[in-house]
DNA sequence: AAGTTAGCTTTAGAAAATCTAAGGGTAGAA
DNA sequence: TTCTACCCTTAGATTTTCTAAAGCTAACTT
């Protein structure tokens, strides 16, 4: 009476998990990054389980996917499902004896704000080892492996955030650019230097104070703001610095604000722990 | 500034998904057994877990396994999501345009109760196709993607249980076989049959009504229950008989029950069906 | 005390699942 | 119109997972 392999299969985990991930954030695009696969990766993956249930669970539209009505109610248990599920992988990093701490933060925080505080806070984390991951985008922490995350944007207020630092946008150049600038009109003359994900920056500034760049106003984009910052301080031009980015430089003086208006855009540097961080990491960075 | 790939990656779903059912069935063989891989391949994906949490979660003894503090704290949050993602796996079913019934019963019910019933199942469901599996125990609806059971047991009186037939043991045999039987004693000059699987069938039955057997009495064991009924049909012995199993044979004629003594042990052919079973199921079995 | 048994482990090789990369398509925006 | 932002598809590579077979160990058995 011996019999037992062939049995029906359920519906495949990953496909689940891609799922869920696509229908919680309304894109597989954003979906195949929270999960760092690549797009191609979650289509298939949503494709697998649609053809498992025969059913149809996202409406693909040319600007993006939206959930079917069965695919809005599938998202509900999934939901509650995978919050389960990272609740037990917090649990199980806990129980390792090997800490380890998991930074998630923009490049130019990483190297213009983190760098320079790595020594001591890896002196204060003593045991638990840090790797720190440069991110465009904060990462959901209930769902990712990373234990903290440090962004500029507006503090939302819910728990488990902390405010750094204020930003705020200013001007910032090198002394001898500053030293023919008296006013913003000045600026029509000089590079007009800034981070490409950050392209409204000078356009913000420039209304703020009421500032308005000319026809051929001269400007320079960068991939990397620390690399915008290097050609600042070597006199090509003048960044458009955010305060908790330049700060280091303002105070050891290569770069100086020819002027006094900043903007305060309500952003700041906001660190977010979950509840797999180690304590007292707040005041660790504050 | 564009960076994304590499990011921590949290524990693997089906690790998870491994160690959640050896949790819960306090055994990686029957995990294997439920989750239809081999055990070897459980004690992997267990170990990769451990590993990936540098943790022990099953202490190994040798008798099995026993879950550690760490393991029955994981477990907690783990059935707790798989509960959900199995709620999100019915939901799924549901969507599918072209249903399926999986029927998980003992290969004995299958052959001898549930066959002949069939043709008239099928039609009576019409569009739903029915798949039959032959296994040896009742599979847990909630994890797996059996629709029903049914299984010869003990009623629990839990809900979505219902007792389709009263079970009992009888001696049964060909009518020119229970023509020399008078009495219990008269069984001593015949081979008794019994599935292998029931083993203690006959000493219940024995001890029931004051019958002893004697050192070398004779008897014969089959992996097939169909396997010993064809036996006793052709006159080779005595088959301790399944009321609910035996009972189409009593009523064909082509076994007869020598004595009155039936024994009653408290089981019955017991329905279950998971709430992705088709609605008056059990009104189309009963 | 040796043999038996039940259950977990370990391996290598095989099979299956999953991913990437690259080329395509579509509709709204500029 | 041309861009741009998405999603799709496919082939082939990669990684994960599985099986099968042999091994271990401690508790029973005899």
């Amino acid at each position: 009476m011996s019999v037992s392999p062939p049995r029906p299969k359920g519906p495949p985990l990953n496909a689940l998990r891609a799922f869920e991930a696509a229908a919680r954030l309304g894109s597989f695009t954003a979906a195949a990054s929270e999960l760092s696969v690549t797009a191609g990766a979650v289509s298939q993956q949503i494709k697998t389980l649609e053809s498992w249930a025969n059913a149809r669970l996202f409406e693909r539209r040319a600007q993006g996917v939206v959930l079917t009505v069965e695919g809005r109610a599938l998202s509900v248990p999934l939901t509650r499902g995978f919050d389960a599920l990272a609740e037990a992988g917090n649990m199980l990093k806990r129980f390792n004896p090997k800490r380890v701490l998991n930074f998630a933060t923009l490049p130019s925080i990483a190297q213009l704000w983190l760098q320079p505080r790595l020594p001591a806070l890896r002196s204060a984390l003593g045991e638990i080892s840090l790797s720190v991951y440069a991110l465009e985008t904060p990462p959901d922490l209930t769902r990712t492996a990373f234990e903290c995350s440090l962004f500029l944007r507006e503090p939302s207020g819910q728990a488990g955030e902390v405010v750094v630092a204020d930003d705020a946008l200013l001007p910032v150049c090198a002394p001898e650019v500053a030293a023919r600038l008296q006013a913003p009109e000045d600026l029509r003359n000089e590079v007009l230097l800034q981070d490409e994900s950050w392209q409204e920056d000078w356009d913000v500034w420039a209304q703020a104070v009421g500032f308005e760049t000319h026809q051929n106003q001269q400007s320079a984009g960068y991939s990397l703001y620390a690399m915008a910052l290097a050609d600042a301080v070597a006199g090509y031009g003048v960044l458009l610095g955010h305060r908790v980015l330049v700060a280091a430089a303002l105070e050891a003086g290569t770069l100086v604000a020819p002027f006094e208006q900043e903007v305060d855009q309500g952003r700041a540097l906001v660190l977010e722990a979950s509840d797999a961080a180690p304590e007292g990491l707040a005041a660790l960075l504050a």
